[in-house]
DNA sequence: CGGCGTATATATACACTGTATACCGAGGAG
DNA sequence: CTCCTCGGTATACAGTGTATATATACGCCG
């Protein structure tokens, strides 16, 4: 009926809500339109179809990690960062896992890359290790958050499990 | 209509097949049903739900990953180990996932587990730092798998950045 | 200011999903 | 033979994503 000055940024934003407080699940085109107060049909034109609202939330998800204190030495940034990604996970579960389904070369995944990228340079890497390093790091720290997200970890205590694995890289790191 | 002698492993057979052939979102209820021939209903008792059906999936996934040949020494059994996974990741990989959302302590998942802990312990391993040892690497290995599969990787050449990754992990185990 | 084309939102409809409920009929136990 | 239970069927329902066709308000051009 009336022009609403409908937006995908606004779109996303309801979607994001309802993922927070009801879950993926809860997450359908009725239920997203209904908050907006508009037809189902409506946010086709803003993202295209059901998986271009889950690819807002996967930059929402991103962009919910925290950039790290520059001042800090880098093996901390790194934990931070680190533990950033690690809350984002355990705050949106069932969201988390999308992560693996887009690859790593988005805007929104750029700012926490490129603070690990820094952290890893001052660490004494250069050139090609420092991308390597950062993809190993990144790829354990995605598979540790779902897994811990998800409950594979169960009863285990996973800040323990953390700090043993995180002990382990860091000394890899200075060995080079 | 006949008592047809129905069973759960049988339907698990079928949905497997499903999921192989055609895909995960192609796993429907009505659709493993009409491949044995039988009323969708007709699953419920044997299965519980849709995801007891996932929950059959989840044990053959695990079922897959091959034993790696003991003759080898240890570093090429973990390799071995590694390929497995990821060679069922990506044969499964939608299926993949679900991993992440099962304990680690079930009885399909022992047996590859076991087989990793007697590399390490090989490798000169102890006590507790098998078993974390493990968990490093199982947790590693399944966002690297994922990542693959997934699609996180995307253009990327997967076999040159597990090696780097392997390398490193290898030479931080042979530290200690 | 008037009218038109286009972008935007709506209305309706369809095929498909998981599953609750009611039923039925075969097969073994007494 | 009779009954009871258990495995399968039939039907139905609420909810899903989305294709298609339609109405409406806005911005531009004269």
């Amino acid at each position: 009926m009336a022009r609403r000055g409908l937006t995908r940024g606004e779109i996303i934003d309801a979607t994001w809500d309802l993922a927070a407080q009801r879950g993926l699940a809860a997450v359908t085109m009725r239920a997203v339109a209904e908050q907006l107060g508009v037809t189902p049909m409506a946010l086709y034109r803003h993202v295209g179809d059901k998986q271009g609202l889950l690819d807002g939330l996967v930059e929402r998800l991103l962009g919910e990690i925290p950039e790290p204190d520059p001042e800090l030495p880098w093996r901390e940034r790194l934990r931070e960062l680190a533990a950033g990604i690690r809350a984002v996970a355990r705050a949106h579960p069932d969201l988390f896992p999308l992560l693996f389904h887009r690859p790593a070369v988005t805007a929104a995944a750029r700012r926490p890359r490129d603070a690990a990228y820094a952290a890893l340079r001052e660490a004494g890497l250069a050139g090609d290790d420092v991308v390597r390093a950062e993809r190993l790091l990144s790829t354990f720290i995605l598979g540790f958050a779902a897994s811990e997200a998800g409950g594979r970890f169960a009863h285990l205590n996973a800040e323990a499990e953390f700090g043993f694995a995180a002990d382990a890289i860091v000394r890899m790191l200075e060995k080079d």
